[in-house]
DNA sequence: AGCATCATGGAAACCGGTGTCAGATTAAAG
DNA sequence: CTTTAATCTGACACCGGTTTCCATGATGCT
């Protein structure tokens, strides 16, 4: 139980006012203010006093008042069009381990990349709550418009990509370019000839990214990519059934496929049970984000392991770092590193064996 | 008049307020907000006026001097402490199609079910944020505490669940137990002798009812339920692989399996796999929720589709109903019905064929 | 017509903080 | 022992709405 109540509580839930603190510490309102918003020119004998009082009555101040005084109000928005759940959710959790224990609240915002009102609608929303700041999340995070709207009505914003595309206090990203090289390095190495590739959609940052990365790996091992071995989809698990099921009725067959995300290396699974080719003695499957569903099918999906969660709380942490916690939060990475995770779903191929 | 007026901003985007509404339209900022909190004693003709201003400029009351002024913030919180992350996703969907066209947000705030220290946590959220209402997902939704703690602080609430837990103003429920009833008498109708159970953990309503409309399927047949038929998990995929290798470990083996989430199903399905079991073959399974992965894994599972969505729709409108669109919003439903999706994992038992 | 009742709109206070700027204190310099 | 500068502190207006209180004109009733 918390015994923390000092402050008699009547009928009524009577919130202790800056006033109420400025009165029992002999000082004004504005003093408390100075205490509250860290004000460095201010007596320490004051505002330990100011502070005493403040934790004896529990004071909190109010935050639609300082919103409203300082014309930003204490929210972190989330904006994201991301169609993998998952992923959105992850994004959530990092964003809200940075803001707990502050005094900050996220609130969250989709946004339809393919409506013309989209910047309006999103400049609506940022002028109207005046956000603190805003995350944006692949792939909205990487229309530049957007960013430059967020610059013009003075809402910070930090964004979340799969390539460097701003300058490190706007940017935090993984580098998937690199990280897709490893795992069709790996793929390579297991001896498999020949691989085909399942890219995301046109115009995602991240498909080309991790399009670029397996044509490095090819390249590297002297190969070059037929184009009949690439397939589109748009990272549902839908589209990674119907890539899939082209590549696999090609002749002679892929033994190995590389998904640009888990959802549609589940696609190449789900395809490859339809047809009854075993996976992963008969075709070798690696995905791309270590979301749930790559450990939750048969076979477990080797996949690169995208930092998204981490990447998240850096980014809500360089949003809020200078308001709270000071050098604690420091400076944050805006780079941070993917990993190959091997499990059931990568074999030699057959003719290997 | 004395009119003081202030200087017009000249290259600033300056925001239209109450007071330029006011004096173009000839009144005061008290008519202006009769106006817009529609008040019901004024003049129609000076309604129009004044919408008419508000149009033309543009005007959109600012939030956050409304918030302070009302006590009141136009924030609808989500609060939960749910392991799926598929589900909370959904219901973030359905709150937010409900919020759209409104001046209203969506907070979202997990908490841990398992802190001391989560009701003071809750109350200082609520009192601090002065949320309109929230929304409370399972299981916390089914802590009494929690909701008469949102009542003492002034905060309305809908609650989600799997059963009728408080009245029709606070509870948007499904019927898990009816559901549930009918996926089992699926199982039974195909000729399924010993079907094993995996339900949910200890403490959840949901785990309950649909237990209980296990039993009644198994009661209406004549049957009852060896213990040893009876696995518990906690709705997560590993939790699930645990008990369904018990199961699967019986001899004589069950030919069946109802699994109280898709999570846990998926586990079931994943442990067959470990142990060389055929799906649907020699094993059927059901699941819960009809979440993507039921679809996304082979064979894909029959499941009981749970109305996530358009619970947390309803819930959304519930709370802000009165405030938007007046009797547009309507009386939302208490109860949404589920319904079972059958696909690939269900077949006759081997003996039965 | 005369008076009570009611609907309407304005001035000013208020919600609970923050910004500006001048005045008070104290320290350093002359 | 002044004078000057630097450091704290508080009075007051302000953020942009809502609400209270009251004056005013319109309406109803006898």
């Amino acid at each position: 139980m918390g015994a923390k109540g000092k402050v008699a509580k009547g009928t009524q839930t009577a919130r202790a006012t800056i006033n109420d603190v400025a009165r029992l510490a002999g000082v004004s309102k504005k003093t408390v203010s100075r205490v509250i918003n860290r004000s460095p020119l201010l007596n320490d004998e004051t505002r330990e006093r100011v502070e005493k009082v403040i934790r004896e009555l529990g004071y909190v101040p109010n935050p639609q008042a300082r919103a409203l005084a300082l014309r930003r109000n204490f929210l972190v928005g989330l904006i994201h069009d991301n169609p993998n759940a998952q992923m959105v959710l992850n994004v959530q959790q990092g964003i809200l381990e940075a803001l707990a224990g502050t005094e900050f609240e996220m609130v969250v915002r989709p946004v339809d990349r393919n409506s013309a009102a989209m910047l309006d609608d999103v400049r609506t929303f940022l002028e109207r709550q005046r956000l603190f700041g805003v995350v944006l999340l692949p792939p909205i995070s990487e229309n530049d418009a957007l960013a430059r709207l967020c610059d013009e009505v003075g809402c910070r914003y930090v964004r979340m990509g799969s390539a460097q595309l701003d300058d490190g206090a706007h940017m935090v990203a993984s580098n998937d370019r690199e990280a897709v090289r490893e795992a069709t390095d790996f793929l390579i190495q297991q001896g498999h000839e020949l691989i085909g590739l399942i890219e995301g959609p046109d115009g995602f940052r991240s498909a080309r990214e991790r399009r670029l990365g397996f044509e490095d790996a090819l390249e590297a091992a002297g190969r070059t990519l037929p184009r009949s071995l690439i397939a589109r989809g748009n990272y549902t698990f839908e589209t990674g059934v119907t890539a899939a099921e082209r590549l696999l009725d090609l002749s002679p067959r892929p033994t190995a496929i590389f998904a640009s995300n888990d959802e549609m290396a589940a696609g190449v699974v789900f395809a490859a049970r339809e047809r009854g080719i075993a996976v992963p003695e008969e075709l070798s499957v690696i995905g791309f984000d270590d979301t749930p569903i790559a450990a939750h099918i048969w076979p477990p999906l080797t996949t690169v392991r995208w930092p998204i969660v981490s990447m998240a709380r850096s980014a809500a942490r360089k949003l809020v770092g200078d308001m709270v916690g000071g050098q604690a939060a420091g400076e944050q990475p805006s780079e941070l590193p993917s990993m190959l995770v091997k499990r059931a779903s990568v074999a030699p191929p057959p003719s290997a064996s």
